[in-house]
DNA sequence: CTTGACTCTATACTAAGGTACAGGGTTTAT
DNA sequence: ATAAACCCTGTACCTTAGTATAGAGTCAAG
């Protein structure tokens, strides 16, 4: 009643966007599950698959690495985790996807004062983008 | 008139909190200037290099490769760079950071999501997080 | 019914970002 | 004035996140 047509890897490298290797390499490290194969060995993917690449791609480029990935999908409801543990687990990733939030702010900030303080004829002496991620460590 | 007491390599990194191979790999990248040498032949740094360590260590951790940190480092105002081209780079900078900071807030609202669908007592059994970073590639 | 495009496993290689010697000179603390 | 603790260059090694290649089986189209 789900889905009726199955992905060969790589239909889903290709929708994915991404490489077969890196697919398997994914399924290596434990980031994919291992999907159910063909008669002939070969891997069959329910086309959902492709949410859960796009999600791990995306988590990557935001700076999290696999390992960390990993963290956030196991987040999901599992049988076996308590709802306690996973609203725990999560209030942990929260403050610190917030932290990522305020520093990438700071950097912002201080690229804008950067271009503001460039808006003159001569070139001003002064780093504002060290001076900004200064105040960074000070507040941690 | 600035800095008296110059660092040596040791010294830098313990305040940098790094360790001793990974300045001098950085000077390679080009991270770090060369520094002065003493007649000995050590590098001697002024003590505001330990700032520039923090703002590589901080950018490096929001998901910024080393030479995209080159790349904001090099934003400063350095002799010979026009104010134009500066404000430009600063701009095309800023874009990035605010879309990072964006899909980070799609993230942190996820995990929301999440923590909040775990309020009742029984695990659900559906997966906000993934469905919530789904959303990213919508918008994009 | 075979040729080309796909898949399989296994292994090796790559690039980025370090980290760890080896073999030698320097500085400092006793 | 000598050992411990530091620094130098150079080279080799490690982990993460893939990418490529070899050798073999499978599927789909003419």
């Amino acid at each position: 009643m789900s889905n009726a047509n199955a992905l060969t890897i790589g239909k889903l490298a290709s929708r994915g966007g991404v490489n077969v290797q890196t697919i398997r390499y994914y399924e290596r490290s434990g980031l994919l599950p291992e999907p159910v194969r063909a008669a002939s060995g070969y891997r069959l993917y329910a086309d959902d698959t492709v949410r859960r690449l796009n999600f791990i791609k995306q988590a990557q480029f935001l700076g999290f690495s696999l390992s960390e990935v990993q963290e956030l999908l196991s987040l999901r409801m599992q049988p076996g985790t308590t709802c306690a543990d996973i609203r725990q687990r999560a209030r942990r990733k929260i403050v610190a996807v917030e932290s990522k939030i305020d520093d990438l702010r700071r950097i912002k900030d201080a690229l804008t004062k950067l271009a503001a303080a460039c808006r003159g004829n001569g070139p001003t002496s002064d780093c504002p983008i060290l001076e900004a991620l200064e105040s960074v460590k000070d507040q941690k």
